[in-house]
DNA sequence: TCTGGGGTCCTAGGACCC
DNA sequence: TCTGGGGTCCTAGGACCC
């Protein structure tokens, strides 16, 4: 069971092929084939790959960052507490800047100052909590995500120059609608939500949406739209840095809704 | 480091409904 | 006219991930 990540990454579940009575038996009995796919990747692409072995994608991913190239890295379930606790917070998943620091001015520096932590951490990090105290010790009950169904499409572009000119971002807009409306129909979907998003020389981001009853799909009525909102809110005051376009709410237009009359 | 591109999820406020 | 309680949807921004 595969699920991919990006286009370098992935995350592999063998405990189907790997059966054993014992956690930490599965695990071992993963070793010949993560060195085996490691000498598969070289011999056929030249490449070194990473690998984390572990029993859940939490800690398969921080094993697999532990030893950074070409590394092969296993954390037995007997271990991971251990394991962990050196490690700063940071090194848990879902855990950026602002929660690090968050972390850091309660004290709270490595994984294992958040395993000895008796306090309530939604305190500190709101609903995340809860997750973060079971990721502190190991713990993911994430499963594998395998469906390739996707929440929103959409595209962005920095220009060279700041930029006020209508005929640059038109075109721009322009393709990118293009873009987006031919990935919707390659999966055969319809957008309900369009968005468009700015970015000034001063880096101040702004978005704008409109959600429509009608599902959308041609680049003409995406584009439109974008026009629409960029237009409505007055958007292009000052040179912009950055222009975007997406679309969300995007549904399979399975029973195509008649007008009444 | 003056900061690219494509995503997901969460939060909070407001409009609106019964 | 002001006011409860419970709910959905839309919008905008932000944290986070690769």
């Amino acid at each position: 069971v595969v699920e991919q990540m990006s286009i370098d990454e992935a995350y592999l579940d063998l405990s189907a092929i790997c059966p054993a009575e014992s956690a930490d038996v599965v695990l071992l009995n993963s070793l010949p084939l993560a060195r085996e796919l490691k000498q598969h990747i070289h011999s056929e692409r030249q490449l070194t790959a990473t690998i984390g072995i572990a029993a859940n994608k939490l800690l398969a991913k921080i094993a697999s960052d532990h030893q950074k190239p070409d590394g092969l890295t296993l954390i037995a379930e007997a271990d991971k507490i251990q394991f962990l606790r050196l490690l700063p917070v940071h090194a848990l998943y879902g855990v950026g800047k602002v929660t690090e620091q968050a972390l850091n001015q309660a004290g709270l520096r490595t994984v294992g100052d958040l395993q000895d932590h008796t306090g309530d951490l939604r305190a500190l990090v709101g609903s995340f909590g809860p997750k973060l105290k079971q990721f502190a010790f190991g713990q993911d009950d994430r499963p594998l995500e395998l469906g390739d169904d996707i929440k929103s499409i959409s595209g962005e572009e920095t220009f060279l120059q700041d930029t006020d000119d209508r005929k640059v971002l038109r075109t721009c807009l322009r393709e990118q609608a293009s873009d987006i409306s031919g990935r919707l129909k390659r999966r055969r979907l319809g957008a309900h939500t369009v968005q468009v998003k700015v970015r000034y020389g001063d880096f101040t981001t702004l978005t704008r949406q409109i959600t429509v009853e009608e599902p959308l799909t041609e680049a003409g009525d995406i584009y439109r739209l974008g026009c629409f909102l960029l237009g409505r809110e007055k958007l292009v005051s000052r040179p912009l840095r950055l222009l975007g376009l997406g679309v969300a709410s995007l549904r399979e237009p399975a029973g195509q809704q008649l007008v009444l009359l």
